[in-house]
DNA sequence: CTGCATCCAATATGATACTG
DNA sequence: CAGTATCATATTGGATGCAG
């Protein structure tokens, strides 16, 4: 880390500030909105199907789980086996690689919610300082 | 984490996985496109003006970077102090809260980045066996 | 059951103009 | 400089129907 204080893409020669590093779409599919539970999901229950994690990843649609879930096999951190059986069965479970992203993401997420109490007082502070109760879900 | 492998929210008695999980949002404001490479930059850049950040994170525009200061702000993990001067000058900060946070979300940043070539290679068996070349930018 | 295609609604984001 | 307001657009997300 130079003193420009913005060389943090390892190898690269462009950092994650800049839309042109390739880490940065990963980044989105990890942290993202859906990334993020499915991998917690995986992360705690092992091999799920389809349909498991569906249920366990509480409001994502089919279309949702689907399209995120290619992504994270896309990006080597879930691995997808179908099963030429009738009716078909699809088991879906971390890579290790996917198990060491989940690790660093799951400290984080556990790291925030134990927060949550400081983090739901400065939110109080906030909206009454700012006279505006309803702001943001 | 008992068996039903469900509840990771510590004190409260839903999951991150439900919608109602209050962490949720947090989480969101924190790993979010904008929101992750905003606290990266205050981690490595100290305390910052809003246009440094600006420039700092590449492509984030005026609206999208005072929305997410907003948030963080909120959420206690920024901090914006304002000088009367003229012109006016804000300096925003990571608050104790918020350097924890970007600690471990940069220990995930990091190991992502690490792990690109790997991430890379899988994309590519990924595309060439499906067929997909340009998919998913 | 697994999952893709399609259509429609909701949201997020971006460009621009304007204010203190 | 540091934002806010507004409008247009892009992307996301959800519901439904269909296929292997």
């Amino acid at each position: 880390m130079d003193s420009t204080g913005q060389q943090i893409c390892g190898d690269f020669d462009f950092d994650v500030f800049s839309r042109l590093c390739p880490s940065r779409g990963t980044l989105e599919d990890v942290t993202g909105r859906w990334g993020s539970l499915t991998i917690g999901a995986l992360r705690e229950g092992g091999t799920l199907r389809f349909n498991e994690l569906r249920r366990r990843v509480d409001g994502v649609s089919e279309k949702m789980l689907s399209q995120t879930l290619h992504a994270l096999e896309r990006d080597g951190l879930v691995s997808r086996q179908a099963q030429p059986t009738n009716p078909p069965r699809v088991d879906y479970e971390l890579t290790p690689l996917g198990q060491e992203i989940g690790e660093r993401l799951l400290a984080l997420i556990e790291l925030v919610e134990g927060r949550m109490p400081e983090v739901l007082t400065a939110r109080s502070r906030y909206d009454e300082k700012h006279g505006d109760p309803g702001a943001r879900a």
